[in-house]
RNA sequence: GCGAGAGUGGCGGAACGGUAGACGCAGUCGACUCAAAAUCGACCGACCUCGGUCAUGGGGGUUCGAAUCCCCCCUCUCGCACCA
């Protein structure tokens, strides 16, 4: 199969051909003359509002299919709210800064702006080619300072409400990148981007705090009743919430100042089985041995230095450093050693633990290798208190023992009671803990949102005065030594105090770009505003009705947003809490992937599959090995440009197959033979519009049979088409527009035999059909329509993106005669033809009369007759 | 380990508890053609004595009736994972 012969001439002998070459630019400007798509900042249309979002790209250079999927869906749906009579928003920009544009600017020398906006010409030349019902004019990068001018100011908002705050902290580091990470970025232990293993490193940096808002955030997911379920759980995992006690160890000898240690436990119940505690390595504690005891200062620094993914590589191998300090557990009185150990997170919790080695894998593993004692303080049901604890620690419940006060109590019981035992004391209490923590937005990079502070030696942190906004980056910068090029500038950082007019340095650190992309749906709402939003617009938009995008964005991107919507409305800017009432998750574009003999990858246009089936190199003919359908990458080389799939089939093409192929959240496997398919049925729709007659006669008052059966077709697929559009089943939708154009096709051949008895009933229906059809199909392939629209006769020239949808009528959709099914026994024995209004006596008679049914009731003894109307008649039959 | 989702022809997938496999892709046969492409038509789960029998990962159950609901098991995918 050679591409070339498919790509069409205008005509073939007889056989039109529509040229979708030329009629898809034709309609684009169409389109664009009658500002189709547009929408005012606050409409006075009256119209209800719909705000349907994808997430925006990422300006790489070149769109792939993953953003062809993506606006498609998005572009359904637009087109058919819009269609129903809603007001759309549908909006497209740039997630415009990001460290490939340094990295261009390193191995290139191209200076990142350049880059960037290079980059998001050729795309948007690319995406206005789909075909997309966007509002262009609302259209910005976030690397605009018309754009990251107003984030500043939303910073500053933040900063003076206390959302904002600089804070000495643990962080990722990414060698590779030589920047902070949030933890929402490391990916089993290594960068996002780099795939670097992250290194701990002290740093004083912006936090965002966003734990502030973990229980809301957590309680608010109940409420997002449109998004995906596995999506609120991966979120609800992610904030961690748990509750348990917070309480303190004292130390029998302070250690550098520190007299006890704090520890948080989900299982308080448990302190009577206490033997060690253990610390992490970055605890105070552990730095205060570590200053004093070189052993223990190597065994701090190696823990560091591995990073957690060693940890997990190595299988969970537990180790640990005796500090020779002990503490004093306060319900036993008991000593016991404090630990330095590798598997307790300084991040979480307090960074200590008390070790119960019975009823804890990871402390029993830990006891086992230090040989420390190990006393079960939970008995099994079933077992007796002398229990053998072997390599497995009980996690579960049972009644307590050994535990003084607590024995007895179930687990529950005992929990409560010791946590009442140590508030008494005075040395704890219950918490909740959470998981989440404070998000770090400080990035070492040039090409971000600048943080519009400054560091005076006199006066601390202080704002950039807001007419001094927006806080615009230099241009001249260089990249040529490691390190964030703000820094190394000979001037931009010197600046004087706005304060005391001091000498000062101003901030050099820039945004997290996941900041940038937390705000922009509410930027599209009034994108040239002189303030970050204007409350008119905002107010009358927001939530986004659908957002569209990928899984991967399921907690990094969509839980800053959330966040940052509730840091808008209590600064003022919003009044809404969540930024997106729907949300759906679409899957991946798979594609097959080639390897030739000497084991190179090889781009799909590479190959070729002869005749027999099998796969070839195109210019050698060497054997090619297939290899497994996945996710197109760059590295794999199973990528199919969509810049070349348009430009040889078109868009609508590109859009239908990508709709037809399965359910929108699975993953998609793109192959030539189904664009192929996609491209046919196009020309299939034309030859369709084609064949039809020419004029419409006016509205008869009575149908022949075959006019009714087209009728009743088109009806139903409005109804069918209508309902699968609003369940996110395009896939079905496609089907059944499918069936419509056979059902149409048949109508057509039938034609001339059948208009000799209906007249000119069916040459109406016939022309319902088609002008059904072409708004049916404009979600999905809008081009098309609009060019079948044109053609029909008697659709006085309007377009169909400014159309509406049809309604169908239930009165046509009713079939004249229904088939029922008649089983005997729950088998399907016959089926019968009843007319809709038969009542069930006669249709059970008619059933039992049936041939079929009668030779499989032959014998027996019908004890009880099941109808449901319209559907099934069932015998249920004794004897044999 | 914890959590979630999914298992239906050669493939992607349809199917309010009611005729399993719609629709498409691939394939087979035929028409048209000198021929090919395009197009049009027919066929297309397995077995079969042509009347049926077996079929929705496996095993139970509920029901007149189960791909669908319940229980157990198997497999795959994804997410989280030393979270105390």
């Amino acid at each position: 199969m050679t591409i070339e012969t498919i790509a069409p001439p205008a005509s073939v002998g007889d056989t039109p051909r529509y040229d979708f070459r030329a009629a898809e630019l034709r309609w684009q400007a169409a389109w664009n003359a009658a500002n189709c798509f547009a929408v005012d900042d606050v409409p006075t249309d009256g119209k209800p509002k719909y705000y349907v979002l994808e997430m925006f790209p990422y300006p790489s250079g070149k769109i792939h299919m993953g953003h062809v999927r993506n606006y498609t869906l998005g572009d359904v749906v637009a087109r058919y709210k819009r269609a129903r009579g809603h007001s759309v928003l549908h909006p497209m920009g740039w997630d415009a800064f990001g460290l490939p544009a340094e990295n261009a600017a390193r191995e290139r020398g191209i200076h990142p702006a350049r880059w960037t906006w290079d980059n998001i010409a050729a795309m948007r030349t690319e995406l206005k080619r789909m075909g997309l019902s966007l509002d262009w004019s609302r259209e910005f990068a976030t690397c605009d300072p018309r754009y990251y001018g107003q984030q500043q100011k939303l910073f500053l908002d933040m900063l003076a409400a206390g959302l904002a705050e600089r804070r000495d902290a643990w962080v990722n580091w990414d060698p590779v990148d030589g920047t902070v990470l949030a933890n929402e970025q490391v990916i089993d232990g290594r960068g996002w981007r780099s795939g670097a293993l992250v290194e701990k490193k002290r740093l004083s940096q912006w936090v965002l705090r966003i734990t502030d808002q973990a229980p809301a955030l957590l309680s608010a997911l109940e409420t997002l009743d449109r998004w995906p379920e596995r999506v609120r759980l991966m979120q609800a995992n992610w904030i961690g919430r748990s509750e348990g006690a917070r309480m303190r160890f004292a130390l029998t000898a302070a250690e550098a100042g520190l007299d006890s240690v704090e520890v948080y436990t989900t299982r308080p119940d448990t302190l009577f089985g206490m033997s060690f505690l253990a610390i992490a390595a970055e605890h105070p504690l552990a730095a205060a041995v570590a200053a004093r005891d070189s052993a223990a200062a190597a065994f701090v620094a190696d823990c560091q230095s591995r990073g957690t993914s060693e940890a997990v590589l190595e299988t969970l191998e537990k180790r640990g450093y005796p500090t020779g300090l002990e503490v004093i557990n306060p319900l036993t009185g008991l000593r016991h050693p404090v630990w330095i150990a590798n598997f307790v997170l300084m991040e979480y919790g307090t960074g200590a633990i008390f070790g119960c080695p019975a009823h804890d894998q990871r402390d029993l593993d830990f006891a086992r290798k230090y040989d420390l004692p190990v006393t079960a303080v939970v008995c099994p049901p079933g077992e007796d208190a002398d229990f053998a604890v072997g390599s497995k620690a009980y996690d579960g419940t049972g009644a307590m023992i050994r535990s003084g006060f607590l024995d007895g109590m179930t687990r529950e019981a005992a929990r409560a009671a010791a946590i009442a035992e140590l508030d008494r004391l005075g040395v704890g209490q219950g918490v909740v803990n959470w998981r989440l923590r404070d998000w770090g937005v400080s990035r070492q990079r040039y090409w971000g949102c600048p943080i519009p502070v400054i560091h005076c030696d006199s006066c601390g942190v202080v704002p950039v005065p807001r007419d001094q906004l927006p806080l615009v980056l230099p241009e001249d910068v260089t990249f040529d030594r490691p390190g964030n090029p703000l820094d190394h500038h000979p001037t931009w950082k010197h600046v004087n105090c706005p304060a005391c007019g001091a000498a000062a340095r101003r901030e050099t650190d820039t945004f997290d770009t996941f900041v940038d992309s937390s705000w922009y749906f509410a930027r599209f709402c009034s994108p040239h505003a002189d303030a970050p939003v204007t409350q008119a617009a905002v107010d009358h938009w927001l939530p986004v009705d659908q957002y569209i995008g990928g899984i991967e964005h399921a907690i990094l991107h969509l839980l800053y947003s959330r966040y940052v919507t509730r840091a808008m409305h209590q600064t003022g800017h919003l009044s809404v809490d969540e930024p997106f009432d729907g949300l759906f998750t679409q899957g991946m574009v798979t594609h097959e992937s080639y390897k030739s003999v000497d084991g190179a990858w090889l781009y799909p246009e590479e190959t070729q599959r002869r005749q027999d089936g099998a796969v070839v190199h195109r210019d050698t003919g060497e054997p090619v090995t297939v290899g497994r359908v996945e996710a197109m990458s760059k590295s794999k080389r199973n990528t199919v440009d969509p810049g070349a799939i348009i430009a040889r089939y078109g868009a609508d093409t590109a859009r239908w197959f990508i709709l037809s192929d399965n359910p929108p959240e699975r993953d998609m496997e793109w192959t030539e033979s189904g664009a192929i398919g996609a491209y046919r049925f196009t020309q299939r729709l034309f030859r369709l519009v084609e064949a039809a007659p020419g004029s419409v006669p006016a509205e008869p008052a009575t149908f022949g049979a075959a006019a009714r059966a087209l009728r009743r077709a088109t009806h139903r697929t409005i109804a069918t088409v209508t309902e699968a559009l609003e369940g996110f089943a395009f896939n079905v939708a496609v089907a059944r527009v499918y069936e419509f154009a056979n059902a149409i096709g048949e109508a057509e051949r039938a034609g001339n035999a059948a208009r000799a008895g209906d007249g000119e009933g069916l040459v109406w229906a016939q022309h319902e059909a088609l002008q059904a059809l072409a708004v049916l199909i404009s979600p999905m392939m809008p081009h098309l329509a609009e060019e079948i629209w044109s053609r029909l006769p008697g659709t006085d020239g309007g377009l169909v993106a400014q159309g509406t949808w049809p309604v169908a009528d239930p009165s046509l959709t009713a079939a004249e005669t229904f088939t029922i099914a008649v089983q005997v026994m729950g088998k399907l024995r016959g089926k019968i033809e009843v007319l809709p209004d038969a009542p069930e006596a006669e249709v059970i008679a008619a059933a039992e009369a049936e041939p079929n049914v009668v030779r499989a009731l032959e014998g027996r003894r019908i004890v009880k007759r099941v109808y449901v109307a319209g559907r099934i008649v069932n015998f249920v039959v004794a004897g044999a």
